[in-house]
DNA sequence: GTGGTCTAGACCACC
DNA sequence: GTGGTCTAGACCACC
């Protein structure tokens, strides 16, 4: 089951972070080329969202040729292997490059942000 | 004077932008303890925003006790140097977390995330 | 319904005026916990203000804690009686001290504000 | 020496404030007729308020009849006893007035409010 | 329908 | 000049 962290108080609209907890599970390859997808009506259940919202993140998602919808039988995973691997690495170097930005903006040295890594990397 | 990347198209309401570039800018010591922010309308007049939206980025960081307004003489920066430490730590270790998990969740060996580390640490 | 009595002339802010107002129905119970407040747009028609001003009273109230709003479905009061019950006698009491300490100031003896407190306490 | 306690996050303007210290005074016969006031300057050097601000004051009480001011030599009070006296009263009543208002709607029982005033006074 | 953000621009107290 | 309040009215996400 896909894991939803909701936060109702920010600003990220709530289509777009239900869509975000979609795509990272297809990106992590929690779903998979063609599992199914719960239906609008169940996920908005299980969210205590309006329908309105779940549909817009499924029909947004199958524009951007994530998943696929067919009446009757609902949205299904459709995603290439390759476009995952693409994905994972930019998504993982863009946030990279953003932690180190705001690091040294923040005038922590390389010494410092490498041991507090070591220390993270370590402790999981 | 402060850099501010305003994204109009972001969900992020402005006064927040604007409030983070500002606080990122205090945290980071760019500005001190008493220094005097632009006014009001001279900080509306250079991003192009309402006034009302800028005072309510000014409103909000006096109430969390960032800065301090007075009728007639504009805010200034007031901020115990022992707070911008500890914010700076909570801040980077945050980020850090963040970036760790993501990086789990996507399936990034602990070796892959230290090369990559390595390799962007070096290119500053 | 919420009694308001907005003074146009008064130094106080409008919004703080309706504020107080709201908070005085709060404290004496005849708004309750989960009780729906009017959207900010009727109190705003009934109160001849602008939304606007109607929605930094709601906003305040939340951030302090008396009520809670929801996209869609409005704000509700959510307040803990043993709160109500502490704010309540602190009330009293400020309001209390305040009196007896301008009475002492103005010169006047106990025994004459005594008389003065029975006379008014039994007309009601 | 009159005592001011100015709030510069009311919302009272402050040369109402001021006002009020000052009538607060002479109702309370610390000012009588014919006392020297501080000069404009003076004043406003002690409140660290522009002088236009404590202009504005005398201005007023002038108008209101309770001061009288001279060119080259200052403001001086004057007001007669009787006037004092009708002063007096009305606004203790007022007060009281309010304050037995605010306790009814909270809901306090005249035992309540007798008990507590017995307590109070008798603190002092 | 609901609240949240935003613009344009006014008036006030204070400097 | 400075900030604080307020109106009129727009657009968006969500119900």
């Amino acid at each position: 089951m896909i894991k939803f962290n909701i936060n109702e108080a920010s600003p990220v609209p709530l289509y777009q972070q239900v869509k975000q907890a979609i795509l990272l599970d297809i990106v992590s390859e929690k779903l998979n080329e063609g599992d199914q997808l719960p239906s609008i009506r169940a996920l908005a259940k299980i969210l205590k969202l309006n329908p309105n919202t779940v549909a817009k993140v499924y029909y947004t998602l199958e524009e951007e040729g994530f998943i696929e919808g067919k009446r009757g039988s609902g949205y299904r995973v459709k995603v290439l292997k390759s476009r995952i691997d693409k994905l994972k690495i930019s998504i993982i170097e863009a946030e990279l490059k953003d932690f180190l930005e705001k690091a040294s903006c923040l005038g922590f040295k390389k010494k410092y942000i490498n041991d507090l890594i070591g220390r993270l990397l370590n402790d999981k």
